[in-house]
Parts: C-alpha cells; sequence; structure tokens
DNA sequence: ACTACTTATACTAATATTGAGCATAATACG
DNA sequence: CGTATTATGCTCAATATTAGTATAAGTAGT
C-alpha cells in the first residue's frame, strides 16, 4: 500500500462516554441529558458550554466529556474528572465498555468534520440525591429497551408486537438460506420457540431490530416530537447502541464479580440486594437460593442491626465484606 | 472548569494494536516485530516503510497499524486492512481488547508529540504457514511470561525466584496496612499459601510484578542488548502489557464461548484440541472429562474419518459445528 | 388477643454437574 | 506375542442447582 500517511490519515478527535447507573427505588436508571442538535454536534466541547434550550426538537443522550492529552494522564482519569466535577459525587466503579469509531457515528463528520472517536465507559453510583449536570435526568433503562425487563412476566410487546414482526422479517427473507439464517438469529436473541431467554443478548437483540428496521437508531435526524413508540425511546447518535453495550456488559459482570455492590447503600438486606439484582438482570430470582448463594460466597456479613419496615418479618441488615474483593475471585452473583 | 478546547486538547493520534495468536506445534504463538528505537517512535506510519535494521538495539513490538478515519469505515475494518494485507491471510476472529491512553505510553510524546491512543485488538488465526510481515516471528508466549505455564506443573521460576522475591516486597512494606494489602493481592493473583491459582489472572499479575520492580517493562529505554532474563522478555513501550490483557481475556473467553475452533485446522482429534486448550490456559485437563464436556456440548461432530498417528489407538477425527455458533449460548470450553 | 397477611429464614428432596479414576479397545513396535 | 501408547466407555462420589415445604417473626385490622 504505501499511502501517505498525511494525505489518508485525517482527523480524529476522541471523546469519552459514559453510561452512569444507579439503582432508584429499586428500578435501574441511567443519566441521560436532554440535547438539541446543535449542541449535539458540538458535543466535544465541555457540558457546562451548552446552554438551555427549547423544549421541542431534543434529543436524549449519553453526558459525554471531552478527553485532553494535555490535562489527564489517563483515559479514565479523563472520565472521571469531568464527571465528578459535574455530578458533584464519586463514581465508585469505573469499567472501560469498547470503544465506536465507526464511519457516520457523528453526522458532523459528513460535513468534512473529524472522525469521532468515543471510549465508552460504564460507571456505578450509589444513588445519593440528584446530580448537578444540567438537563440530566435519571432514566428507567427499560424506557429504551422494553422487550428486557422480564420481572412482570413475559413482556407484552414482545409478544404482541415484536415477535410477530420479526416472523414477518423471516418470511421475507430474499432465499431460503438467508431465512434460516435469520430465524436462527432470532432464537437465540429473542427466544423463539423454547429456546431460552439469554439476558446478557442486550447489543445482538437491538442490533436485530435495528437490522429489521422494526427500531429507530436515532432521534436526530427527525426535528420536532421527541421519538419514543411501543417499542422504546431512541437516542441520539450511537448512544442507544452504547447503553445496549453497558447493559449486557453489566448483566454478565454481576454473575461472576461482586459489581452490584457498587450500587447498593453501605447496609442492605438480602431482599434489597436481590432487588437491585433483578433490576439490573430483567428477571426474578429463587429467593431462598439466592440466600444460600450470597452466604456460601461469604459476600456479605451481618451488622447486627434489624431492619423493621419489611412489612412482614424484620430482615438482618448486612454490609459488603470489601474484602472479599480482594480474596477470591469468581464470585458474583450469578444464579443460572 | 470552562476550559478552552484548543488550548488543552493538544493532539490526539489513534493506533491499532493487534495481538495475533496462532498455535504452531500445540505451543501458543503470537506474532512480534523486531523494532529499533527510530522506527518503533515512528510506528504511526506503515509497516511497510520501515526497513531493515542491525540487529543491536532491537525491540520486540506487537504488530501495530495506523487508522485512517478517511479510508476505514470502522476500526475493526481497519485493523482487518491491514493485517490482512501484511500476513496475507485472512484472520478470522478478531475481537476489540482494551483501548489504551496513558501519558508517557510513547516515549515521543514527552518531546512534546501528539498523545498516542492505541486501540488493542485480538486477532485469531490458524496455523498457515509464514507471514510477509517483514521481521515479524511467532514467538512462544510464554517466553514473555514464564511463569504463565503450569503444563509442566508449578513453574520453577515461581517457587525458587518470584515467590521469595514477592514475599520480600511485603516484607518491605511501610507499614502494617499495606503489608497486608500487599499479602493479599500476591495470594489472590500468586496463589500463595494454596489459595488456588486463577489462570485468567494475567495482566493482574503482570502488573503485581511491575509493581514490586520484579520486572522490566520496557525494552525500549535500554541501548544494545536485548532485555531478557528468568522473568521473561519485556517488549517495546507498553506492549507487554497490551499482550497480557490479550491472553487473561482468551483465557477467559475459552471458557463459555466457542472461539477455541478458530485456532483449529479444519479437522482435528479431541486430543488435538485439548492440547490447544491446555496450551492456552497454560494447565492440564482430565482426557476423559474433556472429551464428554466436548461431546456433550455437541460443538463438534465426527467426520467418520480416522486419524492413525496417534502413536496409539487410531482417533476419530471432528470438525467444528460451525452452526452452533449460532445455536445455543454460553457454551465453550470451560472445565473448572 | 386473635386473625390474616407479609416477609424472613431454615431445611429438604430430586436432579444435574463435576472431579477422579478404572477398565477396555485398538493401534505400533520390537 | 508382549509391551507401550493412545482412544474411548463407564462408574462413583462429591458438589451444586432447582424447586419446593415448613416455620418464624413481625404488621395491620377487628
Amino acid at each position: 500500500m504505501n499511502v501517505n500517511a498525511e494525505s489518508t490519515n485525517g482527523q480524529v478527535v476522541i471523546g469519552l462516554n459514559a453510561v452512569i447507573v444507579a439503582i432508584i427505588e429499586e428500578q435501574p436508571k441511567v443519566l441521560v441529558v436532554q440535547h438539541t442538535s446543535e449542541t449535539l454536534t458540538a458535543q466535544h466541547e465541555t457540558l457546562t458550554e451548552r446552554t438551555a434550550l427549547p423544549h421541542d426538537n431534543r434529543h436524549e443522550a449519553l453526558p459525554f466529556g471531552p478527553f485532553y492529552p494535555l490535562k489527564h494522564r489517563t483515559l479514565e482519569a479523563g472520565l472521571r474528572s469531568w464527571v465528578e466535577e459535574q455530578t458533584d459525587h464519586d463514581i465508585g466503579y469505573v469499567e472501560q465498555l469498547y470503544t465506536f469509531g465507526n464511519e457516520g457515528r457523528d453526522p458532523r463528520e459528513e460535513a468534512g468534520g473529524a472522525r469521532l472517536v468515543s471510549v465508552g465507559y460504564l460507571a456505578l453510583v450509589q444513588d445519593t440525591g440528584p446530580t448537578a449536570i444540567e438537563n440530566a435526568v435519571w432514566q428507567d433503562w427499560y424506557r429504551f429497551f422494553p422487550w428486557e425487563d422480564w420481572r412482570d412476566g413475559s413482556p407484552i410487546i414482545l409478544e404482541s408486537d415484536i415477535i410477530p414482526a420479526l416472523r414477518q422479517w423471516i418470511a421475507d427473507a430474499e432465499n431460503n438460506d438467508e431465512q434460516k439464517d435469520r430465524y436462527e438469529r432470532a432464537c437465540i436473541t429473542f427466544g423463539l420457540d423454547d429456546t431460552p431467554w439469554n439476558d446478557e443478548l442486550v447489543l445482538e437483540r437491538y442490533e436485530l431490530l435495528y437490522e429489521a428496521s422494526l427500531v429507530t437508531e436515532r432521534q436526530d435526524n427527525l426535528n420536532g416530537e421527541e421519538i419514543s413508540d411501543h417499542r422504546g425511546t431512541a437516542m441520539a447518535l450511537d448512544h442507544r447502541r452504547i447503553l445496549a453495550t453497558a447493559i449486557g456488559r453489566l448483566r454478565g459482570k454481576i454473575k461472576y464479580r461482586p459489581v452490584v455492590f457498587e450500587l447498593m447503600p453501605p447496609t442492605f438486606t438480602l431482599l434489597q440486594l436481590q432487588k437491585v439484582v433483578e433490576a439490573l438482570s430483567g428477571s426474578l430470582l429463587h429467593k431462598q437460593n439466592f440466600r444460600r448463594l450470597i452466604e456460601k460466597k461469604g459476600l456479605v456479613e451481618a451488622t447486627g442491626k434489624i431492619e423493621s419496615q419489611t412489612g412482614g418479618r424484620p430482615a438482618s441488615q448486612f454490609r459488603f465484606r470489601r474484602e472479599v474483593l480482594m480474596e477470591r475471585q469468581a464470585l458474583g452473583v450469578r444464579q443460572n
């Protein structure tokens, strides 16, 4: 090849995207910023430079911050820096998710701008009240993925809408091979025909829906109304995809690492802990077995105190044994 | 904050690092390029622009390629593009590993250059003969991490050298808390005092050794001789760290996803498959149970043919059932 | 105080998975 | 033909998982 670097290199801008998760009233929440097209395309500037905007033509975006190489020793430091500055509280757990560099991620690019490469991070914070980010609100993450919440049984939207639409999409395949391929993928991801549902395939499901044109990728190419239908609310750019990545990763991780505790208050009952795990994984767990699991792993210790606001028999309060982070590996709250 | 972006942004250069793995004669190999300081600091240029260099003052580096936003639609496409061009064969499986953006990764940066952010990828290829990359050779990966190979029992270097040195480092702690912390971390990572060895903690072990000054991070700040001692060979920049990330990730992944088969020839016997898994994980498996596992998962099917070069009773040849990639999830060759 | 309801927690039986090993089969080599 | 070597089938005990039953200890209502 021997291409000249100068001529083909183009410009690259690096940004940091944060999926900031908290559990509020036993629901999984993600911090979302309300944007307009103008602020959005200028999103590599600092968030505080944004100005308040009229309520129409709005977008929901993940918080985004710049990476200043001269200021930040590491990517993670850059992320912590602006997130903590903006939200006014510590983010304990941070994990790098994925780096997104697809062409066309940012519409500005097409107008000759630089390619936006974003490093996505997952951050877990405790529910410590409102944040200071302008226009930022905690949104239930199932608002963007209503088919992912199985806590009240199989989501109605699946049976009544998505699965029929998927079957139509399978039937519409050009040829036999493609049809078989579509069917198999739909089986795995959406648990068609007795295939078991796998809670970790959040991104795979979203991408299948996108490919089948059953879901709207972006909010930004429409003007006016918010794009929200029974198949969930869209987000700016590829942010819904980043969120899907985060949810899937977190669902996987809690099974083998004790990361749930990053979302818990200092003391909690076992049922509270279970509710949080259920909120994240979107499915219900067997109570007695969950207890046994947690106790066997030695993840928690009783504080000796009692919580009486249970509505029934009072429950022991527990605290996370921080030591175990360093003790054994491969312990989490897997139960399937 | 409201810092001016122009003044603090600095320059960022994006590169793509590949950990290209193959199994050659039942040993885990990684593609390594022999560099000099000069070519190294210019490594964001294309590899083919490098010139052959004298044999002293050499470095071992992971293959590195540039990312051209104008040419490559995605980061992965950019990686595939230059890797396939250079190695002359397809890389089937590619997985994004991690994005490294630490200050001081590249010594050139200190001289006012741009910050080098590298997206690391893991690529699995089949053993298909020599590559066309100049100066590139397949190296046994345990050359860089001799303490990771337990196939012949506990590595001598551990007992005779590393563990004593670690105990000394623990004893040298400033205060009691630090001592306890050092001890616990050493227990988990290096399996001190009956803690079980965890094969996935490759990066954690390397970082502990680095922190304890028991290992040389880089080759590039020395001139002359290759840095290689009983504690493994160093690599350029932070490449040994990237390799450690790759090994740990691969060891984890084979347990729940059928990725080993990317490294296998089209047909193989079960013992050959087992040897590959053992080579990757660095530990031995129980033969009969391994068979049972593989057969139960339905990962392979008999070709009907027989391999007679076994040295004993001939073995059935198998092939990977590619369909299972789409069939069930959560199947791999976990056996611990 | 008694009843109904709610949640907490202990315990059990059936089943599945795993770890370790024994036994036998089929080849090569001398 | 005997021995070494690898392949493959099978067993058995230990452990883990799933799906419960049973009982304890509170609250609220009457």
